[in-house]
RNA sequence: GCUCCCAUCGUCUAGCGGUCCAGGACGCGGCCCUCUCAAGGCUGAAACACGAGUUCGAUUCUCGUUGGGAGCGCCA
């Protein structure tokens, strides 16, 4: 008999999928496939108050465009109310569990009064006797949690952490309106999902003792442990919105591919030797939970834009020049008429760290520069220079055929017959062409914005050239 | 306050008692290449938090200190 793998992604919708979550799924889902087992997506929306269809979408999006595809789920918690009350009612039969009576301001008052004493807020355990109900009070379900002894956790990247129980106190599993808590919809949909491996952010190892008791009080076999050590922000503060905790979704809108991501987060808290690139069959093939670090890691944006780069660089083009003409139609740039996106890609991809920026420095190819950078103008499109372009402009003109080549001739000429460095003759053109001083090499720019487009924007920069004051 | 976790260059990390005056990567500095911006090549600076043990020998093991973090909800 074998054992199967399953481990599963349990995120609460009460907001879009951020940088560390994604980081446990994917951690999740490299187990799983590195184990040919499978991995299990379960939404856990019991708070209604705070969870949101937006929220479920969004994280559901995340997950697709990172292409972290479950095996199995989604699955809701709010749609298997009917299965908790039946595990309440059974532990409540097998005196596992009993009712609670106390109201908020009890237990308020009970905290407040252990704070003062220095001791750690917890429920004394006061109904754990009672037997008959208070009148006007909704009761609480509370499990009945082991008073003495230790529960030992032995975490998969912790290693063996031990509890005492006595520090353990009888957690609320259900509430007054008779719906049920986090701690115990985890631990039965872990049992009834058959979840052999629990990775997740290591803000949950306090509560694994909990679940175990539960998991032992059910005679279930709790799984397997692995708590992850927690993403700092890039200033190695705790993530947050002001930080770095963006939507993943937002790293699309800032031009990263998802395998740069993907590779970077593989990365915060894991390590094969000196490798850095990781393709994610790769991944899925040395991945382990022993190689996981136990400290935390702060974001590097630098080193994620590095990635990016380099993802940049060796992506197949068509899959590229998909993604950037989402950028351009983002940037609002129109592309019918404009040069092919595989070619402006194969040009462009040396010299953008990120999506939206090839976009935005591609955007002359498709629209002719408002204007002239003022002071690129001022020291390249001066009376000095309309000479030379005039000249460009004459024999691109008659240039018989439209190719990088001929065109990096026809430059390299002009600049030995005029006795001058390439870039007197080169610059000025890049001017004329893009409005700036940054573009592609010259050639292959002119080559890829086409005959008549060039000549149009040179004969504009040569008017400019005669109407322009005097070098100072 | 109590419980639990963590600690190697600025950052991500390698290291699983001697191979380490600590290796790689990002970033930063310098040089080369160069029509711009990049890319690329070479190169430099940069770390074992502190203190006790254990040991012939500790970055590696133990304890403590300090410093971070998490949890202590009818949130998840």
């Amino acid at each position: 008999m074998k054992s199967v793998v399953r481990t599963r992604f349990a995120p609460s919708p009460t907001g879009y999928l951020h940088i560390g979550g994604a980081r446990t799924a994917l951690f999740c889902w490299l187990y799983a496939r590195r184990h040919n087992g499978d991995f299990i997506l379960r939404i856990e929306d019991t708070d209604r108050e705070r969870s949101t269809p937006e929220a479920v979408q969004a994280i559901l999006d995340g997950m697709a465009w990172l292409e972290l595809t479950p095996d199995e789920g989604p699955f809701y918690q709010t749609q298997r109310f009917d299965r908790y009350k039946e595990v309440v009612q059974q532990l409540l039969d097998a005196g596992h569990a009993y009712h609670c009576y106390c109201t908020k301001d009890e237990l308020e008052a009970m905290r407040a009064e252990q704070m003062a004493r220095k001791e750690k807020p917890r429920y004394d355990g006061r109904c754990r006797e009672r037997t008959e109900p208070r009148e006007g009070v909704d009761p609480v379900v509370r499990f009945k949690s082991p008073q003495t002894g230790q529960t030992v956790v032995d975490d998969q990247v912790r290693g063996r952490v031990t509890f005492n129980n006595a520090e353990l106190d009888d957690l609320i599993i259900a509430r007054a309106d008779g719906t049920p808590t986090y701690n115990f919809t985890v631990v039965v949909d872990d049992m009834d999902m058959s979840v052999t491996h629990v990775i997740r952010g290591d803000d949950h190892l306090n509560n694994t003792p909990r679940q175990i008791n539960i998991f032992k009080a059910l005679g279930a076999t709790p799984p397997s442990y692995a708590h992850l050590p927690m993403i700092l922000g890039p200033d190695g503060a705790k993530l947050s919105k002001r930080h770095g905790a963006v939507s993943v979704m937002q790293y699309r809108e800032d031009g990263f591919l998802p395998d740069a991501i993907v590779n970077y987060l593989v990365r915060l808290g894991w390590a094969h030797g000196d490798q850095e690139i990781f393709s994610r069959e790769e991944m899925i093939e040395l991945f382990d939970l022993v190689d996981v670090n136990q400290s935390a890691s702060a974001i590097n944006p630098e080193k994620l834009l590095w990635l990016n780069q380099h993802y940049i660089k060796t992506t197949d083009v068509a899959e590229l020049a998909m993604e950037l003409a989402w950028h351009l139609d983002r940037q609002g740039i129109d592309t019918i008429g404009g040069p092919a996106l595989d070619a402006l890609v194969e040009c462009q991809r040396e010299r953008a760290k990120t999506l939206k920026q090839m976009a935005e420095s591609s955007r002359f190819f498709f629209e002719e520069p408002q204007e002239y950078d003022p002071k690129a103008a001022r020291k390249n499109l001066t009376a000095e220079a309309r000479p030379v372009l005039e000249e460009v402009q004459s024999r691109l003109s008659a240039l018989p055929e439209w190719r990088a080549e001929p065109i990096h001739e026809i430059v390299q000429a002009i600049a030995a017959e005029r006795e001058l460095k390439l870039g007197k003759v080169a610059q000025p053109i890049r001017v004329a062409i893009s409005g700036g001083t940054v573009s592609p090499p010259i050639d292959a720019t002119l080559a890829l914005l086409g005959r008549e487009k060039t000549l149009q924007r040179l004969a504009r920069a040569v008017e400019f050239c005669s109407t322009a004051a005097p070098d100072a």
